[in-house]
DNA sequence: GTGGTATTTAACGTATATGTTATTTAACCG
DNA sequence: CGGTTAAATAACATATACGTTAAATACCAC
């Protein structure tokens, strides 16, 4: 099944250690090496390479060349998507209420319009 | 092994049938056959059941009972967490420039202070 | 070329994800 | 009760994800 942009997006980000190699990579340019020192003891170099893989395929990061190395930078790009996307749904969480009651809190309003009115 | 929340709700939302299940739940309570309408000719009840369950366990619907129905409901509170971790990133794609633009950025804006000084 | 370092690829095992159809559970209704 | 509807679970197939170790590739440096 091949993803949407945004499937794949998301599905690279639902890694913890994909998500820590993202914060990494904040703070600038970093090699392999680099990146998978934080998780020697937990994890071999193909697989964070695999990780690295995962990332790119996202365009969350590019890897250039130096001699070699392979400098891995952060591209933010698709983490603007993810932003644009769950946007959309700000309103269900920065008000208290589930849909019902923003529903009901309509009703209310309407109701006080027309209590306004019969004034 | 056992995930972070965060990375549950991110595989969460990864699969595009369970963020349609959330854009319609956006727009108030549905049952599981009616979730699953839109996707009749693609994908069988169980397999809806299952996306619920996934978005169930990550704390992004709730279901409730009425009858032989299972009322469905968005709760949005995990996707206020996807919004501040991704907030995080925002300098990164606000601004055209990647990581090391950025750094020098900064340089400029200290020597400026300098000749500021300087004056 | 020989050797060392950085990184990827190959080959493999295992767990999880995602779908199917068939069966089961639960509640309604005449 | 018996039939219908709503939904979940069981049992199963298959693909993908994620890790490992061992081997290959690429580059530098003497």
């Amino acid at each position: 099944m091949t993803l949407d942009h945004l499937s794949t997006t998301l599905a690279a980000l639902s890694d913890p250690t994909r998500r820590a190699i993202l914060a990494r990579l904040a703070n600038g340019e970093a090699t392999v090496t680099q990146l998978a020192a934080p998780f020697a003891r937990r994890m071999s170099m193909p697989a964070v390479s695999r990780h690295l893989k995962v990332l790119e395929r996202a365009g969350l990061i590019t890897q250039g060349r130096q001699a070699q190395w392979r400098p891995c930078r952060l591209k933010a790009q698709p983490l603007r998507e993810v932003a644009d996307w769950v946007e959309q749904y700000r309103q269900f969480w920065t008000e208290s209420f589930d849909r019902l009651d923003i529903y009901l809190n309509k009703m209310k309003i309407e109701e006080k319009k027309h209590d306004r009115k019969k004034k």
